[in-house]
DNA sequence: CGTGCGCTTGACTTTTTTCAATAAAGGTGG
DNA sequence: CCACCTTTATTGAAAAAAGTCAAGCGCACG
């Protein structure tokens, strides 16, 4: 597919001059990463970002036993990587394909000199910097001020507010994925959900679903005004 | 004291041409905030972002019940409260001054027309907001891979290397808010400094002041390679 | 048709928090 | 300069939350 044109419908490029798109289109190179394939290493240099065409990207830290904190799964549209561009140092977290994906990699210096000469991409690059900035925010906020009930209940009102309200959540990725985004274990996390079953607050089948039963509850739960049983 | 001149201190405005320097120096806003005093709340219209010229101050989230996370406390030089003017968002934390502070403030449109015709401001921004972000992912991982022993000792290496690798560490803080910033309580705290002291690892007085004194056991509970008895 | 991975559950351990009490330090006003 | 009061730090005992280890189930995939 042609470049220019995947590029015109990403948020990061919207209202770019054609002229633009059509730089960017021939420095952008297109890649593909199989599902589970490392797309790059805490600790390797950076030499430039990723845009998502298609598929599924996790960012994540690990611990040396193993364990797995997910930053954010990017999908279609998203960039990541770009922090190395902007600090000159190294991938803080490493990045995995989740699903077969296709990116448009950018190269850093191709791109720097884009934004010394268009501002509309640099105040683009900011608002996208800040939006991750506040993401990462509320996610310490998360781990270091709720308990594992009341982070569960704050993810599946903002997957529900994201599809328009539905009660019906399609998690879309495995329960131990979403364990590692809540910043705990799958052990954890079963128990969590078998006692919001049992008290009538969602059903949960194991296939990557739930639905909500008590919303009232959760926006408890999340708020911190309740707590299980 | 002159306005310009300040500003030329700040990394921010590093290699900035003189007469943009000017331009900001009219739109820049002199503040003062009392120790104690309330810069913003979470939930404010970010109208503008500060710069501090003396003082220090800290960004925190607050639970429900009253336990604070200090995001980062910043001092001289530098920038906080951006990311509303970025996202056109609220501010998504608080801001307080730990001592009496001074802030040059900068309005958002103001500032927003100096990046739109001056690209290494803009360049000079997302550097300081990739900074961030990478160093929210070192707290993010802190809080949800390691236990309050390694946090401690990580940040006990940072505060060394930052100043030049001496093993008499200046805190500089209170030891509340250093708990409020390893994301634990006081007594939690206070009990990890005892055994850490018990084992010969610190000397730690009640004066925000830390002595290393065995370094390669505070690097492997950093680690993660050791536990506390 | 088995093998493996994801998920669940139970029993147990560890870590951290909560609650309470005390001690020490620092600032304020007389 | 001292008494007083508030804030900060420490310690103990008990409770709660989450993690570890181990076992078992079921479904998908080769």
């Amino acid at each position: 597919m042609d470049i220019a044109k995947q590029l015109s419908h990403i948020p990061l490029f919207q209202g770019l001059e054609p002229q633009y798109l059509e730089t960017l289109a021939r420095i952008a190179v297109k890649k593909f990463f199989k599902r589970g394939e490392t797309v790059f290493a805490e600790g390797d240099p950076g030499i430039g970002f990723h845009i998502i065409t298609s598929g599924r990207i996790k960012v994540y830290k690990t611990s040396p036993d193993g364990k797995e904190q997910i930053l954010h799964i990017m999908s279609q549209g998203e960039p990541f990587g770009e922090v190395p561009v902007f600090t000159g140092q190294r991938f803080p977290a490493y990045a995995e394909a989740i699903a077969d994906t296709n990116t448009l990699f950018m190269p850093r210096d191709d791109f720097m000199n884009l934004i010394r000469t268009e501002p509309s991409v640099a105040l683009s690059m900011l608002s996208v910097l800040s939006m991750r900035l506040k993401r990462f925010t509320s996610l310490i906020e998360d781990l270091s001020l709720r308990e594992v009930p009341g982070r569960l209940a704050a993810y599946l009102l903002y997957l529900s507010e994201r599809d328009q309200g539905t009660d019906d959540i399609n998690l879309e990725i495995s329960k131990t994925q979403l364990a590692s985004i809540l910043g705990t274990i799958p052990e954890t996390l079963s128990r969590i959900l078998a006692r919001m079953t049992r008290e009538a607050i969602i059903e949960s089948d194991d296939k990557r679903h739930v639905r909500i039963c008590d919303r009232t509850a959760i926006e408890e739960l999340a708020a911190g005004e309740r707590r299980l049983a």
